[in-house]
DNA sequence: TATTGTTATACTCTATAACTATA
DNA sequence: TATAGTTATAGAGTATAACAATA
């Protein structure tokens, strides 16, 4: 690692040579970076892949939820989404104005809407999911045929880690 | 799976249950959106853990660069943190007129500015770091020991790939 | 011609809080 | 009182494109 305690004398300040020779420190272990760099390079293959006309995958998430749980309320897709029900009511309206869902307010409880996919909503469904798979094949062979479980688990409890299970921490490391 | 070919008929809907009974399809493989949830609570995590006052993921980052490469310019700061050069500019003017780095012009090319950290910036990363690797070492409580490794080497995998890399692929699955 | 850093601008995704209508 | 959904608003984080200075 580097001297880092100049206070800031300019004189002797060289450049660093190429970017291979960078030192990274903690951030080599700094999980949050590498999650975020590899999500967003999963999202741009998804999109690149799929094409611009098709839904983003967030759209995708919400279809794909609603076409397999027909009767599915908003925020049960919110929980099953990770997102706050406030995120997802663009998204059904939107579907509902576009033909792929159908909402309904059932005469049991008149505050929810159960949505189901129409037939439009379920072959576009259809449509992408194969599209989606040949995305998720291409991770896979980064992946590794042998890891891709772990990861997925991994990530699932990594995602429900919440400050409530968090053991107490008095030192680093 | 249950039958979504329903196009729409509203009588028979039927209210999804509990959440736990959810059918999420391809979406229990969907590694983009695990990787979105399992982020976004890695930081929130960082920043419950580090407090308000502290500098955000994203700036912790690109001072912990600055840090351990004295002379790192900023172009080579966007290449490490995987960002465009153009999201770093306000950060590094921050950053230096809050006093946390210098920048200098060097005479041999004139176009790149080079920071390092001064002595504030370097004392504040270490303070920080005693944090992150506290905040680390939750996470890797939930991710096992003998697993770190291989996550973060397969985030820098997806990280780095991109359509260039990518195999010709005509079917699914 | 190419590169560094800057600026203006805009986009995506998401949450918070206040609201309504129901329960 | 609590819950489902809506709305308005705002924030974080980021990219694109055009630009000036410099190489």
């Amino acid at each position: 690692m580097n001297d880092a305690t100049n206070t800031g004398a300019a004189g002797d300040i060289v450049a660093q040579d190429v970017e291979d020779a960078l030192e990274f420190g903690i951030l080599n272990e700094f999980v949050g970076m590498h999650l975020r760099i590899a999500y967003e390079r999963a999202y741009a293959d998804f999109v690149e892949r799929l094409g611009d006309d098709a839904l983003r995958p967030g759209y995708f998430t919400i279809l794909t939820l609603v076409v397999n749980n027909p009767g599915i309320s908003q925020t049960q897709i919110g929980r099953a989404a990770g997102r706050d029900k406030s995120s997802i009511t663009k998204a059904l309206r939107w579907m509902e104005e576009t033909g792929l869902i159908s909402r309904v307010r059932p005469d049991t409880d008149r505050r929810t809407h159960l949505s189901q996919a129409t037939r439009k909503g379920v072959d576009l469904q259809a449509r992408m999911e194969i599209r989606a798979r040949q995305h998720l094949t291409a991770l896979n062979d980064l992946i590794g045929a042998d890891h891709r479980e772990e990861l997925i688990s991994t990530l699932k409890r990594i995602g429900q880690f919440s400050d409530l299970d968090r053991p107490a921490l008095d030192e680093a490391d």
